[in-house]
DNA sequence: AGCACGATTAACT
DNA sequence: GTTAATCGTGCTC
């Protein structure tokens, strides 16, 4: 069971995203396992280049602010932030310190701990339980409590832990999901990536 | 101090 | 396919 480390994160938000596909994301709720293999990620800001969709680009000319702070700090960390006045979603930074990089993710293949979360999803069925990043989310009891947490850390409540990889050619992209308003050409690049065929991707 | 809107979801028709 | 729910954030006045 081997925990992904800084260096792991401290890449290129696209190379990161189609890495953690496969991947198992893990959150520690009251001593119990709650997990899933990553099937759908997306890439925000990858390295210095703008995107305009990305938090960290958007808002303040692409200065930290309250919000966003954590984003500008290093990788391996966190980025929780609440959207829609009721959903939260859940981010890992990637690339060197000081760069606004990150990857979303979206979807999940419940593993562990799946009674727990239908519990907290009002008992929907495992197809329903993870397929959406304010699901998965609301499926791992993610909220503001856990932006910012060191996701290196061994003794942490939330992890990613190193599983077989999707192969290359079930690696599907294109754009990313609900960017509604972001200026072209960001707004139709294909960063947003997931496991060919896996009933689990959010659409 | 006020306002428009969002990296969404669920429940409608 | 359409729409309400709901509030923190960042921008403008």
């Amino acid at each position: 069971m081997t925990l992904l480390l800084t260096p792991f994160y401290a890449r290129g938000a696209r190379q990161v995203a189609q890495d953690l596909l496969g991947k198992r994301l893990v959150r520690l709720l009251d001593g119990r396992r709650l997990s899933g293999r990553i099937v759908e990620a997306e890439a925000y800001c990858d390295a210095a280049e703008p995107d305009l969709a990305c938090h960290g680009d958007r808002a303040n000319r692409g200065r930290p602010t309250p919000r966003t702070a954590v984003m500008f700090g290093p990788p391996g960390f966190a980025y929780v932030y609440f959207t829609y006045g009721m959903h939260w979603m859940f981010n890992v930074i990637t690339g060197p310190d000081g760069q606004a990089n990150a990857v979303l993710i979206r979807a999940l293949e419940p593993e562990e701990g799946i009674e727990l979360m239908q519990a907290r999803r009002s008992k929907r069925p495992l197809s329903q339980l993870t397929n959406g990043p304010a699901r998965l989310a609301q499926a791992l009891a993610i909220d503001r409590a856990l932006n910012g947490a060191h996701l290196c850390d061994p003794h942490g409540v939330i992890w990613i832990e190193d599983a077989p990889p999707a192969p290359p050619d079930a690696i599907c992209s294109g754009p990313r999901i609900g960017l509604g308003k972001t200026p072209e050409p960001w707004r139709s690049m294909p960063w947003r990536y997931w496991i060919h065929g896996n009933k689990f991707v959010s659409r």
